[in-house]
DNA sequence: TTTATTCTGGACTGATCGGTTTTTAATTGG
DNA sequence: CCAATTAAAAACCGATCAGTCCAGAATAAA
């Protein structure tokens, strides 16, 4: 049983990685469904027999973002030989994120964050669980750490990732707010320091 | 020279406030014409007369809670004992921030930095000033921490102060991403630990 | 009281918002 | 070819947006 009818002549994939740059560079509200039609090259009929409100392709955009997110974290940090110069990378990384249009795009996990705030009931699991999900990150190269002799105190790794993962959001921030990137890195300076003897 | 005409009926000052506090809970773009008419309790023609324009109403808003907050941590600092127990307070305070509505309504400079990212150049002057002044309240507390004993290593203290800074805005974005309040308090000892020995 | 000045409520504007409906075009199975 | 099915383009929708305008209403100075 093949599909009948008329074929459609777009990459769903490809608009949904589209659409996702989108809401990351702009935000829900701000990302007008004019917007998403430039962005995905699609009509507003497609757009909606795609999916079904813009709600919903921003959901399937995060939720895409986030995939993404944590794969290519897990992938640097494999690709990296010590896993504390992984976590300094990541940390110092927030001073690279200009985007097309020379305003940092920041992390789209800390935007939806600080956009919904909670109240958007349909985010809260999946936020928590993308937090979770670079906190685990953020944890395993702790470990590696560990095991590697770079890091000697092997207690609490989780509270130390998670606390990680907080740098990492406030950085974030401190970039968007214009504070100058030699204070970001002597921040990173003291985070590292702290690491070793937290 | 004395004011002819007919008198306003309201406190500009109040109305103010008022609106601050609108635009802190609700943002820029969120709180509409009509919340801001609800908030203060003004017709529009007093609105528009009061300040120009939202913008305006926004950025006058802006600025008396950057004052406002300055003042309140001053404060805070002068009221407490120990400058490592004011800090230790004030990272902890993230948790006791729910708005009207039980949502997190967060610290408005991280809000206002995360909604505009550097995307509107009126603002970016005041961000980064705002930020400096919270740094140097931060710096201040480090300062005396020394002078009283609590702190032992006394170089690099405005490096330490922004990084303070950081971990606030991280923690604000972390309860605004559902992260469990004991997970926040873990990463609080983690910090406060982390000032001794860096 | 007159006159000048200021405040206020409500009607109004054009633009844009997310979303629907209608119509037309393209394709495959029978 | 025909019928069924799906995609796509465009007209259309009510609601809401920030902002303007105007016609009274209230007050102080003269």
């Amino acid at each position: 049983m093949t599909t009948r009818g008329r074929p459609k002549s777009f990459c769903p994939d490809r608009a949904l990685e589209n659409a996702m740059q989108l809401f990351w560079q702009r935000g829900y509200e701000a990302a007008s469904l004019q917007d998403l039609q430039a962005a995905t090259g699609l009509s507003k009929s497609s757009l909606y027999q795609t999916y079904p409100s813009k709600q919903a392709w921003f959901v399937a955009a995060f939720s895409r973002y986030v995939a993404q997110r944590r794969a290519l974290l897990l992938e640097q940090l494999d690709a990296s030989a010590s896993p504390l110069a992984f976590i300094r990378e990541r940390l110092l990384s927030v001073l690279e994120d200009d985007g097309p249009d020379g305003v940092p795009r920041g992390c789209m996990l800390v935007n939806v964050a600080n956009e919904f705030s909670l109240s958007e009931p349909a985010l809260v699991p999946v936020l928590r669980q993308a937090t979770a999900g670079i906190c685990q990150v953020f944890e395993q190269a702790l470990e590696r750490a560990v095991a590697c002799g770079e890091l000697s105190n092997g207690r609490d790794l989780a509270a130390r990732a998670s606390y990680l993962q907080c740098v990492m959001s406030g950085l974030r921030t401190q970039v968007k707010s214009a504070v100058p990137a030699d204070s970001i890195r002597a921040t990173v300076t003291v985070v590292m320091t702290s690491l070793d003897c937290a």
